[in-house]
DNA sequence: AAGTGGTCTAGACCACCGT
DNA sequence: CGGTGGTCTAGACCACTTT
């Protein structure tokens, strides 16, 4: 037995994550008024009422007055919303279609284990695909996962696919994504890259490497995208 | 008189925020302990915290447990902290340095006073330097600052700059950068930013462009930046 | 020791939602 | 209408910083 200097709140959000992270409570579950969750953990209302406000702002939970607190369950538009930051001139959001060009599955390469947290050779599931955006391909996109998170993921679940990869991600594997990090740079298009977009050797594209994590902050997804920014770009907010 | 139907403590958030944003409370200045806000504003001391909070989280406060509540001040940390996003090849932060190539005044392009909120033809000032990382020159900036919130600024003020800008628009000018939005897209060196990038025309480069904004939410520079990515890259978190 | 922000509690009342 | 989250209040006590 040994300290734990964290505030009652702080412990009392990492219960409540928990619950969510090993499915105690499924994504679009509703969950236990506020005074009841306060007398069963033995916490004031106030105490949990101040975790949830931390859950909801990690947006793991949406509350709603008069209604209830339920657990976030991915959509595609709440995926595009916060995890698709890919704009039009005019800053408009568009939803991107999919083709899928390929997938595989094989070990991971020493980079590929080291970007996601595996040990080398543990198998990966490969995809890449095209998204056009108003019927214009824009973005050619490889996709890494963990097969050991993902088994039985192959193309004739991605064919079939109408919503955003991270909605399947949740509904058929269990697998929510909660945040990414992402690390842009500018390169020229290689002969391969300039065929699938439609462009010349050459040309410059932005290069968005991304790794997201789930719930319980493990890499579960590795992904390298890249934009032809000619009529769209990458919006971000500095605050 | 009409309707405010905003809960208590965003109203108590504005009346403090105007406080900062109008100089009653300079940068660096302490402010009064909470229960005093609240004798003052009439509200209980519970909706001043949660005010309070508020304005931490937008970073115009910083509170010290035992020592108070402090108006923020930029200092070159702070700014290089939030507003700075480019990273080495191992995420890691280096302060750049700066080389003033141009620094002149004009009348506002109709482009450029559209992106500022001015009206055509108002004065600007328009920057153009060179930033290194590690002695090499990665960066190539140029800014754009309404000359109505800048009097008197000018080559001499920059070339004694030791500070970030934003340290400079805060001590020198009483402006205060809150927030920023930016556009990154990915373009082709042109022959001049290839001269003074030590690059090669058709290089690409990563384009950031970047409105930022005061205390007040107004727009007060508009900056374009051209990264050489080689070495670098650009960080973002999505959460 | 005095004064500050940080935590935790307890409860009243309001606004909204579904039945 | 009953039940939910949202707001607002009042106060006790703790942790930290300075004098």
């Amino acid at each position: 037995m040994t300290f734990d200097r964290r505030p009652l709140y702080a412990k009392t959000e990492e219960v409540l994550t928990r619950r969510i992270a090993d499915g105690t409570w499924a994504p679009g579950a509703l969950i236990p008024p506020e005074p009841e969750l306060a007398a069963e953990l033995g916490v004031s209302p106030g105490t949990v009422r101040k975790a949830l406000v931390g859950l909801e702002r990690r947006r793991l939970i949406e509350r709603r007055q008069g209604r209830g607190t339920f657990v976030a369950a991915h959509t595609s538009e709440r995926a595009l919303f916060h995890f698709f930051r890919i704009r039009d001139v005019h800053d408009g959001r568009h939803a991107p279609t999919s083709l899928v060009l390929d997938c595989r599955t094989a070990p991971a390469t020493p980079a590929q284990a080291a970007a996601l947290g595996l040990a080398e050779g543990e198998p990966v599931h490969r995809v890449e695909r095209i998204r056009a955006l108003a019927a214009e391909p824009v973005i050619l996109e490889r996709i890494l996962l963990p097969a050991a998170r993902f088994p039985g993921f192959a193309l004739p679940v991605l064919r079939e696919m109408e919503d955003e990869l991270y909605v399947l991600y949740q509904r058929d594997f269990g697998v929510t994504i909660a945040r990414a990090e992402e690390r842009l740079s500018a390169v020229a298009a290689s002969e391969e890259q300039a065929a699938k977009l439609q462009l010349w050797p050459g040309a410059p594209l932005l290069e968005v490497a991304r790794i997201a994590y789930d719930v319980a902050d493990r890499p579960v997804e590795r992904r390298v995208t890249w934009v032809d920014t000619r009529r769209h770009h990458y919006a971000a907010s500095l605050d």
